[in-house]
RNA sequence: GCCGAGGUGGUGAAAUGGCAAACACACUAGCUUUAGGAGCUAGCGCUUGAAAGAGCUUGUGGGUUCAAGUCCCACCCUCGGCACCA
């Protein structure tokens, strides 16, 4: 027999199943459906990446084993093909992005046909396509409909040698991601997304009952922490010999009897508002613009050292004591969280209590960690304790309180209760939610991006483009360099921008800022079920926004992707889905019902791959050298799917290698067991108990994801059919068949080689039987004090007292009692024997 | 600092509280081959020993248990994320 060669046969299958339709979903079909998602590629100019290549491999073991299963399965794949890396090779070599994107798209969908991922391509998606844009642009149209999507001014990051604004994840230690040049910050105008009025349900319905959604723990916990929610109070303070009130924001308002002072951020309007009642104005107004001009990173560096000004000639008042407390303006309060004022706790918290060390401020104690501290008078009610009066350290914890007037002694948790129903009885305050989310900047000033579909008209102001002239296409650009105003490249197209006003006629102009990667990303996974004339070419093609075909498809059953997205795509898609779902668009909540995530792949040095670094590799030539079976099951052997693992040159040889020697066992194999008495002996020998047990390890693994050891399951019973002279084409065909969602290729060919006529993938894949599972024999370990001094093999399910007696008769477990008693015996069935002497 | 993941052979790693190192890679020796390569066979944690064996070994230090890589407590280190969020 030949050895195996991937060059013919991979090629051969590739164009069978696809001429045959086989990864092609149905929609409305009657077996259920399975949905299964992975994160579709930016087509970048390097091609695909293993990194890429190790989530797809993932997923579409599931969606292959699904098929098995009897699933409608529906396994996507598509382009979110905007993005500055091809603009910027637009500006340098003057082609038009699209003819770049067409380009690399070409390349990507060739090298994952190579890879035999059994996408459904007939569903294939692109975000540059305008009638795709269409529904992206429709969507911001919705959201400015409710009020979701608005103008505000606010200071961007600003590349001074790409003359571009830039998103705070594009600029890395206040540099720009692209030239390595020095950004700086400044105002614009910016369409934002309110996200924010969705934090609560983003973090309520991670978790059931709401939602139960099915993501891995880490991932809620990164979702919840960059919502973070916190809940607290908001208590009304006045200014002393003043009408003027302000809020602060505390989650502890059981420390409010230690407060000695408040601080406000540098933005706060007391600042403006009591100007006159200021003495040290001109000390204020030098502190306030030198905040301003510290940059976020300047702000970072010089974190550890807190600063600040009183604001001389104000006190606040504290409402539970009406104590006077002076006011501080500090820049460790940010002007943009909370209510931008704090009160100061400092024997209660980290910063307060710096600030007040700092700047010599009383600290007074008023939580402690019991009740011992408190003393109380004649009739046991708490007074003032000896715990008042300066402290060495802060005690940040919950306790009980002390010198807090009527809510002395009760404990944390019960005084922010008792002392927020006072609040809200007297009208000084409420209890209040905050979250950390901050609204979703959502303007670009690049060419490469969807156009935002709104006119501004001098009279009418912000119009939205009617949504029969969607989609607003992208005009042709001769130049794609961004202007010096900061303004998009589209705006110096006067045909493009100068447009009649929907509303009344007049002369108005169209936004030119485009929207951010993210929006196609954000609800491409209902853009595979809304393609339609899938059959004629891409001319015909057209997305319907079908809401029964969504009705039958969402929520998607299972989506991988990148830890790095957890936070922004993750977060802003189930943003998308439940705006949707509100305005009866989507047909569930929640977008997607189980998200799980990927290691990255290393370079061989255990670095990141970069081009840079010279440690990149390409699956062209992985695929060339060892065929896709190898490299797909290299990838899945290689180390645990949720870790970071670098690249083994040498590891593909070993997967490689198995499956030469699964295919030479094709050499070993009997098309019939000739006798009964072979069968019957196949049918009951440690063989078949392998077998049953790899196909109960093998199916599970998958589905929880350890692909590594079901990989190595596979091995092992590999490596055991090679020591049979014989092996029975059946125990053979469920060897290929656990197999071949791995390595598709080459277990096609030996299922037809076998000559079975139709697909190993029309196949059902296999049960386990747990009584098969069960070994005749087991090897008893036998324990003399806890160390192992023997092991014997024993019929499976051994009485103790028969190990017992087989045990005392062996030499070495003699040896190591010698002539002491045995104490006591520790038997586990079907494992060891302990014996204590 | 906070949150998360992790620390086991030369390497990637495996191990429902029950034989630590399965499965691979690399390495060593042998067979085979005109050669390169590939394939096959055997060995492969450390110390000691000719061998049988014995002792030691899962970041460090304690603890629970007949039995701990696994459970509990404290600490050290590495990686990823966040950044004064009151």
């Amino acid at each position: 027999m030949n050895p195996y060669s991937h060059k013919k046969i991979e090629k051969k299958w590739q164009k069978y199943w696809e001429k045959n339709k086989l990864d092609q979903a149905k929609d409305f079909s009657k077996r259920p459906k399975y949905y299964c998602l992975v994160e579709f590629p930016y087509p970048s100019g390097d091609g695909l990446h293993v990194g890429h290549t190790r989530s797809y491999t993932a997923m579409d073991i599931i969606a292959r084993k699904r098929r098995m299963q009897g699933y409608n399965v529906l396994y996507p794949m598509g382009w979110d093909a905007f993005g500055l890396p091809t603009e910027n090779y637009a500006i340098k070599k003057g082609v038009h992005p699209s003819v770049i994107t067409k380009k690399n798209t070409d390349n990507f969908r060739r090298q994952l046909k190579s890879l035999a991922f059994s996408f459904d391509w007939s569903r294939e998606i692109n975000t540059t396509d305008p009638k795709y844009y269409k529904w992206t642009q429709w969507i911001f149209l919705q959201l400015f409909k409710k009020g979701l999507a608005y103008k505000h001014k606010m200071p961007i990051n600003w590349c001074l040698s790409c003359k571009v604004g830039l998103a705070n994840e594009e600029v890395v230690d206040g540099k720009c991601e692209r030239c390595g040049g020095q950004t700086e910050k400044r105002e614009k105008e910016q369409w934002m997304l309110a996200i924010t009025k969705y934090a609560d349900r983003l973090d309520k319905d991670l978790d059931p009952p709401a939602g139960g959604l099915d993501y891995l723990e880490k991932i809620k916990i990164q979702q919840r922490n960059w919502i973070g929610k916190s809940e607290g109070a908001e208590i009304e303070f006045k200014i002393q010999d003043s009408s003027f009130k302000f809020q602060v924001f505390t989650t502890r308002v059981d420390t409010i009897f230690g407060c000695t002072y408040v601080v406000v951020a540098p933005e706060h309007e007391i600042i403006s508002k009591l100007k006159s009642q200021i003495l040290n104005l001109s000390e204020v107004e030098k502190y306030i613009n030198e905040a301003k001009r510290k940059s976020d990173l300047q702000r970072t560096e010089l974190q550890k050292e807190k600063t600040g000004v009183e604001l001389k000639g104000m006190k606040a008042i504290n409402p539970f004591n009406n104590e006077e407390v002076s006011v501080f303006v500090a820049d460790y309060v940010l002007g943009h969280y909370g209510t931008g004022a704090v009160m100061a706790v400092p024997a209660h918290d980290e910063r307060d209590f710096e600030f007040a060390k700092k700047y010599g401020l009383p600290v007074r104690q008023s939580v402690a960690r019991n009740s011992n501290f408190l003393r109380t008078d004649d009739e046991g009610n708490p007074t003032k304790s000896e715990i008042s009066g300066s402290l060495s350290e802060c005690f940040v914890e919950d306790g009980v309180l002390a010198d807090s007037g009527q809510f002395s002694g009760l404990t944390s948790a019960e005084a922010c209760g008792e002392m927020v129903k006072w609040l809200e009885e007297k009208k000084l305050g409420k209890k209040v939610v905050k979250f950390h989310l901050r609204d979703w900047v959502f303007s670009r000033q690049h060419y490469w991006g969807e156009p935002i579909p709104i006119v501004n008209c001098p009279k009418c102001g912000l119009v939205p483009v009617p949504e029969k002239d969607l989609p607003v296409k992208l005009p042709d650009v001769k130049k794609y360099e961004p202007t010096d105003t900061g303004e998009s490249p589209l705006a110096a197209i006067l045909k493009w921008v100068n447009v009649k006003c929907p509303k009344c006629k007049g002369p108005a102009k169209r936004e030119t800022d485009t929207m951010p990667n993210w929006a196609g990303s954000s609800w491409y996974y209902l853009a595979y079920l809304m393609l339609e004339n899938k059959k004629s070419n891409l001319k015909n093609q057209k997305y319907v926004w079908d809401k029964k075909k969504l009705k039958y498809w969402m929520p998607v059953d299972w989506y991988n992707g990148g830890m790095e997205h957890t936070t922004l795509h993750l977060l802003y898609s189930r943003f998308w889905n439940k705006f949707l779902f509100d305005i009866k668009a989507a047909p569930t909540s929640e977008p997607y019902k189980k998200r799980t995530s990927h290691g990255m792949i290393l370079g061989p040095d255990g670095e990141k791959m970069s081009k840079s670094r010279g440690n990149v590799i390409n699956p062209d030539d992985m695929v060339s050298a060892y065929g896709a079976d190898a490299y797909r099951l290299y990838q899945m052997f290689m180390g645990p799917f949720d870790q970071a693992i670098p690249w083994d040159p040498k590891g593909i040889e070993g997967t490689s290698r198995f499956l030469g020697r699964v295919w030479k066992l094709l050499s070993a194999v009997s098309y019939q067991s000739s006798t009964k008495e072979q069968k019957l002996k196949a049918e009951s020998g440690k063989l078949k108990t392998l077998l049953h047990k790899t196909i109960k390890k093998v199916s599970e693994d998958i589905e929880s994801m350890r692909f590594n050891t079901a990989v190595s399951s596979l091995m092992i019973l590999s490596n055991e059919m090679e020591k049979q002279e014989e092996i029975l084409t059946t125990d053979y065909l469920i060897l290929v068949t656990l197999l071949s969602p791995f390595a598709p290729h080459i277990c096609e060919e030996i299922w037809s080689k076998l000559g079975n006529k139709k697909s190993i993938f029309l196949e059902k894949w296999p049960k386990f039987d747990s009584q098969k599972i069960r070994e005749d024999s087991f090897e008893l370990v036998m324990q003399v004090n806890g160390k192992v001094r023997d092991r014997f093999e024993a019929p499976t399910d051994i009485s103790e007292n028969d190990a017992m007696l087989l045990t005392l008769k062996r030499e070495n477990v003699k040896k190591w009692i010698g002539d002491k008693q045995v104490k006591k015996v520790i038997f586990i069935q079907n494992k060891l024997i302990n014996l204590i002497a």
